[in-house]
DNA sequence: TCGAATACATACTTTTTGGTTAGTACTTGT
DNA sequence: ACAAGTACTAACCAAAAAGTATGTATTCGA
């Protein structure tokens, strides 16, 4: 038989690691399938809403609306309207988020080094 | 209406992701909850099954050795056996597992700036 | 007046990840 | 004979993450 559950202990634990341990908190904010490879391409200066999207044909606009958003609330991207139409919006790192550069060149430097992944250049054009 | 769905894109987009970008690729061998904490404690040296499971209270012992079995399937630790009762098991960093250590250390070191964490030092004493 | 272009929003579903519970094997110490 | 210690294993389930499909607003140019 199986006891019931009152409350998401997942969620417990993920907190618990988040606030007690600063590797994790990094990754909490640069996980998940899309965000490190938003910010990569960001590495590369200002981007707009629709290049992103030419630059990671495989995600979905759902995706990467939902990454650009979380990753503007945690102020890593900072999110800039022309209030012209077409609408016009452009995404560029913050200070926290440039921060980050280093740890997104060093991990596509080790992934270049120990997989054999197809582009070796390390462009992540997906 | 919902159309019906016949194979996983979730796995399809995720496998793109990692063989194109050696960003993605790293990320998927030391993304999730727990694997980047365990790699973080092993670089302080070889350490037993049970010395993990004391360092990090809030794993489970499934998770801890789900990902010590997926951390060893990919070659960043090597898992020794004594094959004495009762049993001793130890782990340490491969050489891979190691070269992963600027970029542990890179996200620490982020961390601890841009978070509140509760643990400055980034022992991640979870 | 209709379509194209741009940057989203929302409701819903599937897939993956993580957690719960219970149990195993083997030997030493009492 | 039985508990304790060590390092697991497996069946099951809940929650989170990711994907699908469709719809919105605005204005310009044809």
């Amino acid at each position: 038989m199986y006891a019931i559950k009152e409350s998401s202990t997942n969620q417990l634990n993920k907190n618990i690691a988040i606030n007690k341990c600063p590797v994790t908190y990094t990754l909490s904010k640069i996980g998940g399938r899309w965000k490190a490879l938003i910010l990569y391409h960001l590495i590369g200066g200002t981007r707009r809403y629709g290049e992103l999207k030419k630059a990671l044909p495989a995600i979905t606009e759902k995706m990467l609306i939902q990454s650009l958003k979380e990753l503007e609330m945690d102020q890593l991207v900072h999110r800039e309207v022309k209030p012209v139409v077409p609408p016009h919006v452009s995404y560029n790192l913050t200070e926290a988020g440039n921060a980050l550069q280093p740890i997104l060149m060093a991990m596509a430097a080790w992934g270049i080094e120990y997989a054999n992944t197809e582009d070796p250049s390390g462009r992540c054009m997906i």
